[in-house]
DNA sequence: ATGGTAATGAGAACCGTTATCGTTCTCGGT
DNA sequence: ACCGAGAACGATAACGGTTCTCATTACCAT
């Protein structure tokens, strides 16, 4: 878990992003959280850390991060979306939907099926999103 | 592909849905859409046919149609939902990301790959949503 | 230091969706 | 056929999440 200010600085340098205060903070407070949140959510547990930082500014981090591969955005919830810092690596999502936490599946091999799908149809596919819902150990 | 008017008003008995003029209007409005459309798309197409349907039925017949089982939702567009009238079966879809096109996979057969992976982090999945993006046999 | 560009904050605007409310329709019982 | 209760409907206001605007501030190369 990449948690340290430097750490997380060289994560966004690395992704072409610039790494000003701002950031850094919106980043870090992804670090933070275990499970995904809300722009809304992340920027009053900003406000609650005395950080200045505005709705706007969140919701524009938000937007680079994603659009730069460093983070992940959810939309389970229909019509909100969810942020979280995920590995960089190709996963999928399981949920749980009593709690809500979300874990990652890091080993897919999928591919083989989603390409042999995407053929009998005539696709080629470029991309594949598995999402899981159940019940975690502590919820069942 | 269920069509005439009949079958869609048997369609929406069998699924507990009292079957009303406006909704079968809707119905028949997805029927012939063969991609998914979003709720506003579907309200402007009616009233091009003279339907004095209002925008908050269309909304109430697709939220009903969707808690039924009757229509998928889809919400791969960020914010905005989409909805479509697919085979009751369990199924997945493919999309292409340039014309939209929307195609149902039949076979699913992942079931042991997902109790799996839910397993193996101490989950019991309840569901699962794959969706496979790529180009269609038209558009590559 | 200085000028140009990028980032930021506050609040308005936007847009998809949902709630409200008065009217209309549907359908079983008569 | 008629009637009454409850469901469905249409118009529009309200809502909530997200994006835009614009004036201000921070950053960086010169």
């Amino acid at each position: 878990m990449t948690t340290t200010r430097q750490d997380l600085s060289e994560l966004l340098e690395r992704s072409g992003v610039r790494a000003t205060p701002r950031r850094l903070e919106v980043l870090e407070e992804l670090a933070r959280e275990s499970d995904d949140v809300t722009a809304q959510q992340l920027w009053s547990r900003l406000r609650e850390r005395d950080s200045r930082a505005g709705l706007a500014t969140v919701y524009r981090t938000l937007a680079l991060l994603s659009e730069k591969g460093v983070i992940d955005v959810l939309s389970h919830h229909g019509g909100e979306q969810c942020y979280r810092l995920c590995g960089d690596a190709h996963h999928h999502h399981l949920l749980c939907e009593k709690c809500h936490r979300v874990v990652e599946i890091q080993e897919c091999g999928l591919d083989d099926w989603v390409a042999a799908a995407a053929n009998e149809h005539g696709f080629v596919a470029t991309e594949h999103r598995v999402e899981i819902v159940g019940l975690c150990a502590d919820c069942r």
